[in-house]
DNA sequence: ACGCTCGCATCAGGTGGGAAACGG
DNA sequence: CCGTTTCCCACCTGATGCGAGCGT
């Protein structure tokens, strides 16, 4: 690994997390791109923080005071969460959180907006209800929050942090192929909840020149080791999560000004909401784990016999399908792809390819039109839209095509607007060439050689490339898949693909429970596992399923949320 | 001779599967 | 007993180092 992450920092509490914060991980690594400063919080903040970051998912209501807070959108957060009975809760609905977080960033200059870049990825997991693998020792995430950010000062400085709280207060179990609630949330989680950015503290330009990622987060249960390193966030089995993203004004030695309530902005994306789990319940998420992790594509091979027949509902294009995959990965597997990307799309229905648009018509006319250039296509999720299906929708995600004001903050920078050639945003491993060039991949001389002559996907897709194309497919469905509280369910069971039909809970006994004892779930009758981002894209924007979420055309690659908070 | 490109080998680490162990 | 967790395994990716080949 490139260690530019402090790999090996360590603190022993949730104090210590603080402590580490003081110290910060970019700090005590050697990544090139951290910033001089040797502080990144002060013991003010650290005290602040814990009480909101690391406690907000545990701490009864009353334990936030809006005046103590300052970020009364946490509170808001922790009782969106707490909503009893509900499935899915409003944490992003709600219109308390979101205005809180209104209030929070109402700074004068201080608006950051933040793109979600491998929300496509994220979406197909959350159809299917994401899981997370936790392990003893740890485990990474996957997929992995990767975030673009506009609407930051250039030259003030941010602290970037991820904090993961109960998405809801329920334990949950797997039963009869599909997630349901078994009692109530261990609310005595310990342990580190928090993963700061190990470039933080830097400057806005520095945040919004480049991808945001956070691939070397890792999961464990292992509330042992949640003080040895910063890199871990603890959490139990069986509970559902919600990853936020923080952004902290601080000064430039990382000190969060104190005297600056307004400087915390908080970022909740539902996609990337998810269950930890020791071991994989849904094989469908078994299934697009292996399909979309690099380091699972071992398990891969093994179906493609299987996936003999098209299967209209192939779970996704595997993270090698884009055009440098098929350069850079040997095999003949990969060969062969062409054909069955053709095979594919032949033997779509023409109906199916368009089902989610036409049954949400009236998100074309929100939408900008088509660009080749993409400039005007981005999802602008406002937290006001939010806030307003509060009631119902809470889970709903609103989108609306973002211009201007985004347009005009990121593109002087150039930011996202690469050139570069990425039919995958994805970035699986942004942390790896891609996302950091800035933190040594650059000079990678050897790297670069051999890969970016193909390399398909930028370090730093643009949010504007991204979203060309799919924007007007994209949005319906996202409306529907990601939709209120109780909405997830029904979408679950909407979206799924034909295979995927709504007795997929019938036939999903036991013994599907295990990917390889059951041939029959939707997962396994994926046609080929590769199959063409560029394909999909054109051609599934039908099932609401596996529309439009693959890596464009056009070498661009992502499609992006656009969280702002007013 | 020198520098660069390229291919190969090696190593570290990430992945899900599956059996065994654990625990209520 | 059954659901959950842990551990080990094979397989994979990515990083790195080394040496051969080539051009200047």
């Amino acid at each position: 690994m490139l260690g530019g992450e402090g790999e090996g920092s360590t603190f022993s509490s949730t104090k210590g997390a603080a402590e580490e914060r003081r110290k910060s991980p970019a700090v005590d690594g050697d990544d090139p791109t951290a910033r001089s400063s040797g502080t990144v919080y002060t013991p003010s903040s650290a005290g602040r923080y814990p009480s909101s970051l690391h406690l907000s998912s545990v701490l009864p209501p009353t334990g936030f005071s809006p005046s103590a807070a300052g970020r009364s959108h946490f509170s808001s957060a922790y009782q969106l969460g707490q909503s009893p009975g509900c499935i899915y809760p409003p944490y992003t609905g709600s219109g308390s959180a979101l205005s809180n977080m209104s209030l929070s960033t109402a700074g004068p200059g201080i608006r950051a907006q933040v793109y979600l870049c491998n929300r496509p990825l994220w979406l197909k997991f959350h159809r299917h209800q994401t899981e997370m693998i936790i392990t003893k020792q740890d485990r990474r995430m996957f997929p992995f929050l990767s975030f673009n950010i506009a609407g930051l000062n250039l030259t003030a400085h941010y602290n970037v942090f991820v904090e993961v709280v109960l998405a809801d207060p329920n334990h949950w179990r797997f039963q009869g192929g599909k997630w349901v609630t078994c009692g109530k949330a261990d609310n005595s989680s310990q342990g580190n909840k928090v993963y700061i950015h190990p470039e933080s503290p830097n400057t806005g330009a520095h945040w919004m020149r480049q991808e945001i990622s956070f691939s070397k987060l890792k999961l464990t249960n292992n509330k042992g080791t949640s003080h040895s390193t910063s890199q871990m966030i603890v959490l139990q089995s069986l509970h559902k999560y919600q990853p936020r993203l923080h952004i902290v004004e601080v000064t430039e030695d990382g000190v969060e000004d104190v005297n600056s309530d307004v400087k915390t902005q908080s970022f909740t994306f539902p996609e990337t909401q998810f269950i930890a789990v020791t071991a994989y319940q849904n094989t469908d998420i078994t299934q697009l784990k292996i399909d979309h992790n690099p380091f699972a594509k071992g398990f891969r091979d093994n179906y493609d016999s299987m996936y003999t027949a098209p299967e209209n509902d192939r779970l996704t294009p595997s993270p090698t399908d884009s055009p440098r995959a098929h350069q850079i990965v040997p095999g003949a597997r990969y060969a062969m792809q062409p054909l069955f990307q053709d095979q594919f799309v032949n033997n779509l229905p023409q109906n199916r390819f368009y089902n989610s648009e036409r049954a949400v018509p009236q998100t074309n006319s929100l939408l900008s039109p088509q660009t080749e250039d993409g400039a005007s296509q981005r999802w602008f999720v406002t937290s006001m839209q939010q806030g307003g299906n509060s009631t119902s929708t809470s889970n709903k995600l609103d989108l609306t095509p973002y211009e201007g004001e985004y347009s005009s903050s990121l593109l002087p920078y150039g930011i996202k607007s690469l050139s570069m050639q990425t039919s995958h945003a994805l970035s699986y491993y942004p942390d790896s060439p891609f996302t950091t060039m800035s933190a040594g991949w650059g000079s990678r001389a050897a790297y670069q050689r051999k890969v970016t002559p193909s390399l398909p996907w930028s370090p730093r897709p643009s949010p504007t490339a991204g979203f060309s194309e799919d924007s007007d497919k994209v949005k319906p469905q996202i409306e529907e898949e990601v939709n209120g509280s109780g909405g997830l369910i029904s979408s679950w069971t909407e979206t799924q693909p034909s295979a995927l039909s709504l007795d997929k809970a019938d036939s999903y006994s036991s013994a599907c429970k295990r990917r390889r004892l059951s041939l029959n779930g939707p997962s396994t009758e994926d046609s080929p596992t590769d199959i063409k981002c560029e394909d999909l894209a054109s051609a599934a924007t039908n099932s609401s399923s596996y529309s439009k979420e693959s890596p464009s055309s056009k070498g661009m690659a992502a499609y992006y949320s656009f969280y702002t908070n007013p």
